[in-house]
RNA sequence: GGGCCUGUAGCUCAGCUGGCUAGAGCACACGACUGAUAAUCGUGAGGUCGAUGGUUCGAGUCCAUCCAGGCCCA
């Protein structure tokens, strides 16, 4: 003590045990926390994780690879950091939960980039360096991502991450291949693709740009071959003709089929001359756009015409009515042209109802030699001659010209087509692929349930898995063909024996080698048994890559186990990873590859609308980062709701920012209180504490169990708000509050100190452990200045087990009632307050007029009243007089709240009526005086 | 156009199987404190639960339609 009595106030300061610590009050994360990922690095705080975790149970949640190309969006964060705290928490629960990032890094996007890059010396380079181009391209954006999902807190394995474009990854992609060829799940088909006529060449959705291109509108009738007259008498006798509209009467020549919508109501219309067939729908609009004339002599549903057979208008040829749902009333007639080889919808229809993919077009966009009257000639110059044609024999119903947005090639911008080709497909039908992977979904627990609903839907309706891309940049298709006779040699063995030269020196020998170097030794054709092949120059399809990273990761590391436990993305993966994944894995292991898929929204702004570039409502990880760290993302992410879309916006962000702070201070003000407190030996039995410390680790219960099974169930917005009202409610404007006069006026090493201590501590090592996994930067802080720390890192530490013995049930019934008597008192202040009578509560001096069962309740607690109000006096009476307070919420409870006698203790604050007892302290009360002498 | 999903205070979320005068935290307003101080405490004002119909004694909660938005297809 420095001065003695009659100084200021301020001597008396230096008496009491006021919050110490170093612990920053401001974050200051964007700074901060690359030090702190320095610090984990620096120390292999993930190795030491992977080491806590030997012999413990396998946790595995197996990372869907994100595309190697660009910077990580909102979206990247936001699947990173659910992963992460998917995986803390398993390890804080006592799992082994390692973590492989991993990335796709085949594919188009990249090899468009590499192209674009390459300018004009695209064509200089041949094929091998094309793609030794897009192996840099690939690595150089892992190595950007990698760097950006560390930045976020990411704990895992960055050093040896998978990579779908890893010589092992590649030579498994083409082993699975294999299987799937000896199993007889392959085989070669047709199917429509978009086709460039110009660059001879077959174009990705993402090649094609649409544009307004002027196109014939021709109305061309059918005969009906089939007599319906027993259904349809009305038509007995005449010629029916149901009338197709197209605007590509070019791929008249590949008719084959005439569509129907089943459900939709179709008119005969007699003109005189004929009977014509459209949809009801339409008849107005066909009548003005031909200039038909005609009488509904019949009105019926299509099923009527179900398979009955029309005559081609110029070919000795069938045309068959089919019905099909994709069938609109938006134009046209209600009756659509069907070519399967040229067109999506018509081969799907043409699939289903076994037609053939006829396909006349050649690469260069002309007919066939063999093709009667078009021969040789070019798809649009044909149109005219098409029409022609549809003149002279009779049955062009009407002509005229439609301007519409239609595909173009984005390179060489020309009008491209759709023409079926040769293609590699995985058959849904074989194995009973479908069957058992619809089986396998319901082996998965889905969250939320409706993703079951959702892949489901997909699974069943899917046609069959065209795994074939007309590309350079993947994984070959390694199938070979006979020199000799063209036959297809698709044969697992010898795909096995590439598939092993793949995982020693890369895919790339693919284009670097002669067939004969590829094949085993002695390989001659089945067919023929000549011994001289071509190769395939297909590529895989991207997502039959990263579907068998359950062969190439899960069970290729020691580390890992299949099936995984966790399968987590956003909700496109259904139709993405999660749907590539599970017919690759059921195909060729019978059983999906994940047990648990768990999905996430999208993010979208602050109004809900999706983020673009163009509407300028996009955010970055990076800025947000910048201007208010990861760890504010990081709480974004656990305070949103995922399994909606996830909203973000600088509000939200401000309001997250502001919860941080509550929290972080929190921690702050504890680390403070408890900065004189050893555990070891300071540590105040539970039976030894006061009932309000024991109120508080009952709320730390609540709160470990709150928080524990939002962990469990991945609900980690509510444990957001658990822990934010935690911080909020029960502790800064309650018990941290009542507890300042006892921490800071009591003997330091007093009983009731240490008690408070006591909870603090406990309430604290609690607090930062069950943030650890979202506050991830800032419990690791918060832990180095914790008294003496078990673990090194809280990252290393386990989640607080439960103490039952801690809880008080009966306890805490009383003082819920307590608590409301005190947010009555508090308005009764207040009024006090607005009426001058009082500033500080501790001004106050507050009477108490309880009804019997209420009064019973309190007068135990009668000493403990005026702490918990935090005023200078509490006193309960049984006549109040003169005006009061009466409460709101409880009935007959009256409160009088008055100016507190006595005079102002300069230590404690408190008013007291027996200051100045003391000679040498005739400015404190007693109580003081008991703790400063 | 189809499949799946969402819509509760300015923001983020509660509200189980229909019974509430619809809750919480933050933000906001006002006030207090100056021993958590770029903190902390108190009080208060905010919602015809997307809209409209229906079932029911009773609907945020069930049904239908519509509107707005998201993902995936076409």
């Amino acid at each position: 003590m420095q001065k003695h009595c009659g100084g200021t106030t301020m001597d008396y300061k230096d008496t009491l045990n006021l919050p110490v610590t170093n612990f920053p009050m401001k974050a200051n994360l964007a700074q901060r926390e690359p030090e702190i990922l320095a610090a984990w690095e620096k120390n292999g705080l993930y190795k030491k994780m992977e080491e806590a975790g030997a012999g413990k149970p396998k946790y595995i949640l197996h990372d869907g690879p994100p595309y190697a190309n660009g910077h990580i969006h909102i979206g990247h964060a936001l699947n990173k950091i659910l992963k992460d705290i998917v995986l803390k928490s398993k390890r804080m629960s006592g799992f082994d939960a390692p973590y492989i990032p991993g990335w796709d890094c085949h594919g188009l996007p990249i090899e468009l980039q590499v192209e674009k890059n390459l300018g004009s010396k695209k064509h200089e380079i041949g094929k091998p360096e094309m793609r030794r181009q897009c192996r840099d391209y690939a690595r150089k954006f892992v190595d950007i991502q990698k760097a950006e999902f560390q930045r976020l807190g990411v704990l895992g394995e960055w050093d040896n991450p998978y990579l779908t474009m890893n010589y092992s990854y590649e030579g498994i992609t083409a082993h699975e291949l294999a299987k799937f060829a000896e199993n007889g799940g392959l085989y070669k088909g047709k199917k429509p693709v978009h086709w460039c006529s110009s660059c001879g060449t077959a174009l990705a959705e993402a090649e094609v740009e649409y544009a307004d291109h002027k196109s014939p509108s021709i109305y061309v009738k059918f005969l009906l071959k089939d007599d319906v007259s027993d259904k349809l008498p009305a038509l007995a006798g005449k010629k029916v003709y149901p009338v197709i509209w197209t605007t590509t009467p070019w791929t008249i020549p590949a008719n084959l089929a005439i569509a129907m919508h089943p459900e939709f109501d179709y008119v005969a219309l007699d003109t005189g001359a004929d009977v014509l067939i459209v949809a009801e729908g339409l008849k107005d609009a066909f009548c003005k756009a031909t200039g038909v004339n005609g009488t509904v002599i019949a009105t019926f549903k299509a099923e009527v015409l179900e398979k009955k057979l029309c005559r081609h208008p110029f070919y000795d040829r069938d045309s068959i009515i089919l019905l099909g749902d994709h069938v609109t009333l938006e134009a046209g007639t209600g009756c659509v042209h069907t070519a399967p080889g040229h067109g999506q919808e018509d081969y799907e229809l043409g699939l289903r109802e076994g037609l053939d993919i006829y396909n006349p077009v050649d690469n260069r966009g002309r007919f066939l030699e063999t093709i009667p009257f078009f021969g040789g000639q070019y798809v649009f110059d044909a149109n005219p001659n098409v029409l022609a044609k549809l003149e002279e024999v009779g049955a062009l119903v009407g002509k005229g010209e439609i301007s519409h947005s239609y595909p173009h090639c984005w390179r060489c911008k020309k009008p491209i087509i759709f023409r079926a080709t040769e293609q590699w497909f995985i058959s849904m039908q074989s194995n009973d692929l479908r069957r058992k992977a619809l089986d396998a979904i319901n082996t998965v627990s889905w969250i939320p349930k409706w993703g079951k609903e959702r892949i489901y839907g997909m699974i069943e309706n899917r046609p069959d898995w065209c795994v074939s891309r007309q590309r350079n940049w993947g994984v070959p298709i390694t199938v070979f063909y006979c020199k000799a006779c063209g036959e297809a040699l698709a044969d697992g063995k010898v795909m096995h024996h590439v598939a092993d030269l793949f995982e020693k020196e890369s895919s790339d020998i693919w284009y670097e080698r002669e067939a004969k170097e590829l094949l085993p030794a002695g390989t001659v054709c089945p067919a023929c048994g000549k011994s001289e092949f071509d190769k395939e120059m297909d590529i895989l399809d991207v997502w039959f890559d990263s579907g068998v990273s359950h062969a190439a990761v899960l069970e290729h590391r020691d580390n890992l186990t299949s099936p995984a436990d966790m399968y987590l993305e956003g909700s496109d993966q259904h139709r993405g990873w999660f749907h590539s994944s599970l017919l690759a894995s059921v195909g060729t292991r019978g059983v999906a590859p994940y047990r648990s898929v768990l999905t996430h929204g999208f993010v979208v702004d602050g109004s809900g609308r999706k983020m673009s570039k163009s509407v300028g409502n996009v955010v970055a990880p990076e800025d947000v980062i910048k201007k208010y760290g990861a760890e504010v993302l990081r709480l974004w992410v656990a305070a949103q709701d995922y399994r909606d879309d996830l909203r973000i916006s600088q509000e939200i962000l401000t309001r997250l920012s502001e919860a941080y702070r509550r929290i972080r201070n929190t921690c702050r003000y504890i680390l403070g209180n408890i900065a004189d407190f050893d555990p070891k030996t300071d540590t105040v039995a539970y039976g030894d504490m006061p009932e309000i410390d024991r109120w508080a680790l009952h709320q730390l219960e609540l709160l470990k169990e709150k928080v524990l099974n939002a962990y469990e169930n991945c609900e980690f917005h509510v444990l957001y708000h658990a822990v934010n009202g935690f911080c909020t409610v029960e502790m800064s404007a309650f018990y941290l509050d009542i507890l300042k006069d006892r921490v800071y006026t009591s003997r330091q090493d007093s009983l009731e100190r240490r008690s408070a201590q006591t909870a603090m501590y406990q309430i604290l090592d609690a607090l930062v452990k069950l943030t650890a996994p979202v506050l991830s930067f800032t419990a690791d802080e918060v832990w180095r200045y914790m008294p003496a720390p078990a673990e090194e890192s809280v990252h290393l530490s386990q989640f607080p087990p439960f103490k039952p013995e801690n809880r008080d049930e009966a306890l805490v019934e009383r003082w819920e009632t307590i608590i409301k008597v005190r947010a009555e008192v508090s308005k009764a202040l207040e009024q006090a307050r607005v009426q001058k009578v009082i500033g500080h509560s501790l001004d106050a001096a507050v009477a108490l007029q309880a009804p019997a069962e209420l009064g019973g309740l309190l007068a135990p607690y009668a000493a403990d009243l005026k702490s918990i109000f935090i005023v200078s006096k509490a006193e309960l009476i049984e006549n109040l007089e003169g005006e009061s307070f009466a409460a709101e919420g409880i009935a007959g409870l009256q409160i009088k709240v008055a100016a507190a006698p006595g005079k102002k203790c300069e230590r404690c604050w408190c008013y007291d009526e027996e200051i100045g007892t003391d000679a040498e302290h005739p400015g404190i009360c007693p109580k003081c005086l008991a703790a400063v002498k």
